[in-house]
DNA sequence: CTCCCGTTTGAACCGCCAGTCAACCTGATC
DNA sequence: GATCAGGTTGACTGGCGGTTCAAACGGGAG
């Protein structure tokens, strides 16, 4: 009756259903993702998304790594603009906490990661795409590290950066799911002084706040 | 016609039961685990799975904490009886490691933590039961670290038993993911080593291998 | 032997949801 | 204004899988 095709351009189809597919799965979990409530969250039929992706499969993978690659952008940009090397270690430190800052629900970015783990478990090409995903996010922080050392900030007699990066990236993994998972002992505050504490002792800066 | 009601008093059934559903969980993953599987892994009609545990879901949370609670106790047992703590912890790490020792699949063990993660996301029990497991599994840690400073075999000026044991259970499950998901650069060595280093750290005993 | 009750089966039911399809709509092109 | 092609719809379906249920089975008690 009143709501039939439009065929306006519409500005890209193709991405606006991949976040709507984003949001969905962080919404519901990957399990309880639906091709309607994805269709539903960007007013459009099912019969489109399948169009557009052709089945459900294709669409889960390239929205997992789609999100995935927005808040790894976002923060590299963001950390870009910082001058001092302590200042981009802090920041990376409270973004990698979930639910520290209210502003960013990182708790959903870090949701997402679980789904893509329990996916690359039995899928070859979401495991690739995994390892090439965390790969980035452990080398942002050799990168800082090689930065301050760099700018004579942080010390350079200490381990090989990328050691570093490995070592503290996995323990941020670690401490993050507690978090995520509402553990009352690990809380975002404790989580945070750990991780402050822990780069202060490997890369030895002086880490504020 | 030949299959008909057994009706032997059949070793308790709800075990059976639950172990096939882990077993399958581990095979196939939670989410392409159907009852009708858990029933041919335990030669049984799919009625009689529900007549056990009324639904599914019930059943997956008790397989999921049951599996679990089983390689707990395998692993208590074993450290209890070695008599240096240095020998405990050498151990510990290996049993760490997904696919370190062939003899004992941890993989399997790996893989289940990773679906209760998930389930646990959205799952308010499964999140009250995970929150356990994972508080034995890091006391564990910890108790070791005791017991080697009350023996006089690790030196006891360092830092709180329960902080070292929090900071290195939780690097130690981030490094899982990674070699559990078949990283190229984190092989089940490779964690080896990385593990017995931070610990030789923290905890200052001289791991041996 | 017979009744009884917990166990077990197999078939049937039912809702759900990914994927298909034919029709339709719209804007562009000639 | 006719034709065309790509976008979009909504109804349909086919299968799958969890759950229900009536019936059967078989050992133990009386």
């Amino acid at each position: 009756m009143s709501t039939r095709a439009r065929a306006k351009p519409q500005r890209d189809r193709h991405q606006e259903i991949v976040e709507a597919a984003a949001q969905v799965i962080t919404d519901r979990g990957l399990a309880e993702t639906r091709i309607q409530d994805i269709a539903d969250r960007c007013g459009v039929s099912p019969g489109l998304i399948l169009y557009y992706f052709g089945s459900k499969d294709r669409l889960l993978v390239e929205a997992l790594t789609y999100a995935n690659d927005q808040s790894y952008l976002r923060m590299s940009r963001e950390l870009r603009k910082m001058p001092a090397a302590s200042e981009r270690m802090d920041r990376l430190i409270q973004l990698s906490v979930p639910g520290l800052l209210p502003e960013y629900s990182l708790l959903d970015e870090w949701a997402l990661w679980l789904e893509i783990w329990v996916r690359a478990l039995r899928d070859p090409e979401m495991a690739k795409e995994r390892e090439n995903l965390d790969r980035r996010w452990v080398q942002s922080i050799s990168e800082v590290i090689r930065y301050g050392r760099q700018t004579g900030e942080f010390p350079s007699d200490a381990a090989d950066a990328d050691d570093i990066a490995m070592e503290f990236g996995a323990m941020v993994d670690g401490l993050a799911i507690q978090v995520l998972l509402n553990d009352t002992v690990m809380t975002p505050a404790r989580m945070h002084d750990i991780c402050l504490d822990v780069a202060r002792r490997l890369i030895g800066y002086d880490g504020t706040r």
